[in-house]
DNA sequence: GTAAGGGTTGCATACGATTGCAAGACGGAC
DNA sequence: GTCCGTCTTGCAATCGTATGCAACCCTTAC
């Protein structure tokens, strides 16, 4: 009776067994008279049962293992902030590892499995075939947060990227563009790919293809380098660059450049984070509704705790073009209504 | 020998005792020719230990609860990603905790108290006093990051927030400007309240005053709002903004109210997060050296951890004025040069 | 009055590691 | 050859809780 009470602390106290104790805290039947007594006992104590025991005989910490990869890009930050509402509100916590962009990952998993999380959430990291089996085989299941992944059959929850490039394409076609360029999200990632398709995938139907494509690697300086260089050669009324984070780079290097947005060339971006809304950027955008794709990606996990067998399942979200000042807009369509305080 | 491989298993194949396999992966003392035979039937059946079980027996979880409030300030994304790395290179985890600005903060502190955390880490976070008890109570150390406490006792560390305030105000004082304003930092937060006090001390010494002070609350629209009453108030020839995040949604909004800056209004930040050295803003701005203050607070709580008698201490570490576009420079003083690729 | 049945309760064990203790092994000094 | 000290090693207890099993109570139906 030293340290913390335990318990048997609050057993005896309480005149009951053990057992009881236990019984009333993980919710088992008791009658009501000794859930009074034991409760009684236990506030007197102070006492709070030991997650660590318990979690070391049921099997299950109620902990998830959340990965993300590059918290500059706001979007993240921003996500994560939700992603502790959702699975704190589930009564599940947090264990955080971040990870350099080409990261060991292996090492990572390997410390979550350790660690017993009862499921991981990776947002914007590559989880391989390999890892994935690892996962499966240690019974902890996997949802990945805006990013899909190949031959790794996970569940995953994005926006719904090709959809996306196809609305920015097909209101810059209405917009009068001629000469549409893209920088691209990171060509080894499905987000930065399925974006560039969508766009390109629109474009042809419409007879045109893009002036120039770059890979901007999801990085405000190799996206910004990427569309200096387009802009100097190939003079483009548009550029799509494949998320908001970069196409701030954008923006800021082709004003540098001495060029005006939008008079002479539009920039969309992708994800309507914080900024995008700035009147510095007023960035076009595809808004990523973080709040539902976060819903979803927890309720997915919740499902796949519950019911281990589960196969996986791909979510899209889909979500709409914020048309702000970036981009010259088509005749007749308004600015976005503004959100928000 | 169904599920995961225990020591026990290990021990079997390895013709040992289960003791010495915990001897073993716990680096106490073992014969070379034990360690072998244990490391190889360990490899062989991937066996790692238990953590769970581990903890529960040591007491101690290598896990530090990160409490964090207000992720759209970059500054903390900056933090956290450092910190997870320190705190990595030391062998912790990381049990993440959002709060709301007015958070539930009670209720936080015992979830960590329940996980068995070895330490806190509180950035930007109230923790009265009470709260500070119950974490001693639990043996638990706690360090401030980024915000001090008054009564608590706590360990804290921060920058050194009243000499950046001073800078900042013989910067603008050196630069010409006669009618400077401030839009400050939440006041009830130790950190807005240092920055203030060393510009208002310096402007003192220099026989002036504020022109007009108000709190932003460390919200973006407050002070945007707030330097907009000011502006039109009083015209100021030189806004001090207590940080970044505050001081690009005042520099958008004076934009917005047709003031150029730096030329009719000169504004200068905290922090120096990313966007500072974006074109769009090209702030001038006092530094927080991320790094090192990670560096020190993992350092603190790392003693703290070891050496649970220790008594608090109060690190601030210092950071220049970084001189960009925003603000009016004096005759003579150039640019901050570039950092980073 | 007795049997059946549902709901509570306590006992004892299990989870997977760490660690104090005592016994064994080995080497060196005398 | 004996004795002492150091290094290993295994035994067994321990951390704090969950849970199967059996005993028990009480109610209800016959």
């Amino acid at each position: 009776m030293s340290g913390k009470p335990t318990s048997v602390d609050v057993a005896q106290r309480a005149g009951v067994s053990q057992s009881a104790v236990s019984r009333v805290f993980s919710g088992a039947s008791a009658s009501p008279e000794t859930a009074r007594k034991v409760r009684e006992a236990a506030a007197a104590l102070g006492y709070r049962p030991n997650v660590l025991a318990r979690s070391l005989i049921t099997g299950r910490s109620r902990i998830v293992g959340l990965v993300v990869a590059y918290m500059r890009n706001q979007f993240y930050p921003e996500a994560i902030e939700r992603l502790s509402q959702a699975l704190g509100a589930q009564g599940y916590h947090i264990l955080l590892f971040m990870v350099g962009n080409d990261g060991d990952m292996g090492d990572v998993i390997e410390r979550m499995i350790d660690h017993q999380v009862d499921g991981i959430v990776a947002a914007s990291v590559a989880v391989d075939a390999a890892l994935a089996r690892r996962c499966a085989a240690a019974g902890i299941p996997v949802v990945l947060f805006n990013r899909g992944a190949d031959g790794a059959g996970l569940t995953q929850v994005t926006s719904a990227n090709r959809a996306g490039g196809r609305a920015v394409a097909e209101f810059l076609l209405a917009g009068g563009h001629r000469r549409m360029a893209q920088v691209t999200g990171w060509r080894g990632a499905t987000t930065g790919r399925d974006r560039a398709e969508g766009f390109r995938e629109a474009l042809r139907e419409a007879g045109a293809a893009p002036a120039a494509e770059a890979d901007g690697m999801f990085r405000r300086d190799a996206a910004a380098r990427a569309a200096l260089e387009i802009w100097a050669a190939e003079r483009p009324d548009a550029i799509f660059v494949g998320n908001d984070h970069m196409a701030f780079g954008v923006i800021d290097a082709l004003r540098a450049a001495g060029a005006r947005v939008p008079e002479d060339v539009s920039v969309v971006g992708y994800d309507d984070v914080g900024p995008a809304s700035w009147r510095a950027y007023d960035l076009t955008t595809v808004r990523q509704p973080a709040a539902r794709m976060v819903e979803a990606a927890v309720g997915a996990l919740m499902a796949l705790i519950d019911e281990p067998g589960r196969g996986a399942t791909r979510i899209e979200i889909e979500g709409p073009l914020i048309v702000r000042g970036s981009a010259r807009r088509p005749a007749g369509v308004p600015r976005s209504p503004q959100e928000g305080p």
